[in-house]
DNA sequence: GCCCAGGTGGGTA
DNA sequence: TACCCACATGGG
């Protein structure tokens, strides 16, 4: 293990969650604004709820940029009701839309063409879209190659000992992107997997875990530390 | 009843 | 920078 590639650490990782639970087939729903729509009601929110959220919107025909920037305010935050801070999306939403439409012709798929590096800094300067949803966005909406991290990822970083300083946000995404090739598929599914991991093992209740997939790289990452 | 969920923004020290 | 807090529904 001495001196292995980090790159070469992140890939037996992400095999061995691969072997561990197969493809996840992320992200679920239909079509880029579907996809949009969800990172944003997803905040901090089980996604069983964000589909009920999704399906009251189908349901009342809306699900589409024309549809949602038609909607009243009252009426959208009816709709997201089930999905949770409804109130606090419904703005988000509509901030989104704001900027869809102004900068993009209401065009959901515009992101997958053009300097997506650029879509990603104007995406974080639309109010109520931070770093994990504008990433969402574009890698699962748009194919881009850019890797979402989330809690689930810092605290599976920490036990293979390989967490950055300071471990903020766009510090542990630089770190994935630097030591894996730019493909959208491989990002995808790596973060997909690491989330059913994290629900499955790696929850904060929950800091050991017998029969986890990734004992050995949890191994060799404690040494890893313990050697400074 | 409590903790948590595929976050973000605002406030305070 | 690093914590706190509000936002709010629904499952375990």
């Amino acid at each position: 293990m001495a001196g292995e590639d980090v790159g070469e650490i992140l890939l037996r990782c992400y095999r061995a969650l691969l072997e561990a639970y197969g493809p996840q087939g992320w992200w679920p729903g239909e079509g880029p604004f579907e996809v949009m729509v969800g990172a944003v009601l997803t905040q901090n929110t089980a996604w069983g709820n964000v589909v009920r959220a999704l399906e009251n919107l189908k349901a009342a025909g809306v699900l589409s940029p024309a549809g949602l920037y038609r909607l009243p305010r009252e009426g959208l935050e009816c709709l997201l009701r089930p999905a949770g801070t409804y109130r606090v999306k419904a703005a988000r939403l509509r901030a989104l839309l704001e900027y869809l439409f102004s900068r993009h012709g209401g065009d959901p798929t515009a992101f997958s063409r053009g300097d997506w590096t650029l879509w990603r800094e104007e995406l974080l300067a639309v109010p109520g879209i931070g770093p994990e949803t504008a990433d969402s966005i574009l890698l699962y909406a748009a194919g881009r190659p850019t890797f979402v991290v989330d809690a689930y990822t810092r605290r599976l970083l920490e036990r293979l000992g390989l967490l950055p300083t300071p471990p903020s946000y766009e510090h542990i995404r630089a770190f994935f992107m630097a030591h894996l090739p730019p493909d959208p598929d491989l990002y995808g599914e790596y973060h997909a997997l690491i989330v059913r991991h994290g629900k499955e093992r790696c929850r904060k209740s929950r800091p050991r875990c017998p029969g986890c997939p990734l004992a050995p790289l949890c191994r060799a990452g404690e040494r890893r530390q313990a050697q400074g």
